[in-house]
DNA sequence: CCAAAAGTGTTTCGTATACACCCATGT
DNA sequence: ACATGGGTGTATACGAAACACTTTTGG
């Protein structure tokens, strides 16, 4: 097992989830405490990739084996290569323990993925996988550079949610005007208008209103919608916004 | 100096070029012709790193040696993985002959870059490094995935261009309202109005016309115009397109 | 009847688009 | 004087932004 890793090579995902109350989140695993050193420190979801596999592949997983989280979106966004990047003694030490490879210099291919936050439990993920969701602005500090690799899939998925329809990957399949309004408010970081929203949605054609609403909600029910991306791919293609 | 190649990662370098009568323009080069086989084909300039460079370090080397070109803008876009990549026969013997290393599966991290054109003239790159310009649409069968690489690399920079100020990079410093207009319409592949285009470059604040025209033209000399970098920097950053 | 979130219209302003002719220069 | 590309103005339409109240449900 350990003789078939590339040495030289790894992924890591920076795992974004979104909850309705909560807000944008993203996935981070302890690094197991090891020998007799207590220093449980946080990281994105990655590893060294096997000889022969795609990125993709390898991507694919790692995400399974740390957090259990199969078939999602994932966007391969950068590739973090600083020659010094995993100069942590202390973290490199732990990396050779645990991969059983003399490790090096490492080059890591970042991907970003989106997941329905609903279906990855808080408690069934630190219970099974050490996996804990952070908040985008109250995650504190990672071993190697993997603070950098977030807050750029951060900007990566901000941009391409300016143009892409990211955000179908992160709402359930039947969803509310507002739910959408308030995952774009989480990524963008601003608020909008809600009348401006949706007359912005109902324009753009592939969203589409089903005669379907909210039930038991102590208030007025809310219409739910779908993304047709049928539609969506055969739109006119011009060079404006997704969303805004 | 074979040695200290790593044979798992190599870079890859879309460059792109501009020339006001030509269009843009990519650079590619002749693979060497080798042993008595005489086949002389296309590929990107690109090469394994070596074991600690950084990649936009091992880009700008690889670069210089086969084009000669130094000190250009350079940006990662993709990386390629696919472990049946180099699956030609050919082209890996003549690979694994050029560099003298068992190379079996190599992942490139692809580049591209912006090249002012005029400053490389075609007599010049042909004669010294077997390297020459193709028009984009004009660009023949290339060894590997290059013609993948390529597609890429385009569609990466055109999306760029439309919100960050890449065209700048192929200009010269001082350059012309249709200088400019003729770049857009080359990169994003349709034609705009000329009226509108000068409003909306006017209104922009960072391109700021300068008291000087064009010398000895047989026709109304043109106004030279000049990119204001720290006025670019400073404007509001909205999310709307850079140019259109 | 109260709390809570859903849903609805109008006005104002700015930018996008469409479109045709005169201008300055070299030969 | 003519050929060549440079440069200009107006009218219309559409989308962006600002803004406050009514509706429907469960408790």
């Amino acid at each position: 097992m350990a003789l078939s890793f590339n040495p030289h090579i790894s992924v890591d995902c920076v795992v974004f989830g979104f909850d309705d109350t909560e807000g944008l989140k993203i996935l981070l695993i302890n690094r197991d405490e090891w020998d007799n050193q207590k220093t449980t420190r946080l990281k994105l979801p990655g590893n060294l990739i096997i000889m022969k596999e795609h990125l993709k592949q390898s991507a694919n997983r790692v995400l399974q084996e740390l957090t259990g989280i199969k078939d999602i979106y994932l966007k391969q966004f950068g590739v973090f290569d600083n020659p010094g990047r995993l100069m942590n003694g202390d973290d490199i030490a732990w990396l050779r323990k645990k991969t059983n490879i003399y490790v090096e210099r490492v080059i890591t291919v970042a991907f970003y993925s989106l997941v329905k936050l609903g279906q990855y439990l808080e408690t069934e993920l630190s219970r099974a996988y050490n996996a804990t969701w952070y908040k985008v602005n109250e995650v504190p500090g990672l071993i190697f550079d993997h603070n950098d690799i977030l807050s750029n899939g951060l900007e990566a998925m901000r941009k391409e949610f300016l143009t892409e329809p990211l955000c179908f990957e992160l709402l359930p399949k039947k969803f509310t005007m507002n739910q959408l309004q308030h995952l774009s408010e989480a990524i963008l970081g601003f608020n909008l208008d809600n009348r401006n929203f949706r007359k912005r949605i109902n324009r753009l054609g592939y969203i589409m209103p089903l005669n379907e609403h909210q039930r038991g909600v102590s208030h007025k029910p809310a219409r739910y919608y779908m993304f047709d991306r049928k539609k969506f791919d055969n739109r006119k293609k011009e060079y404006t916004g997704f969303i805004i």
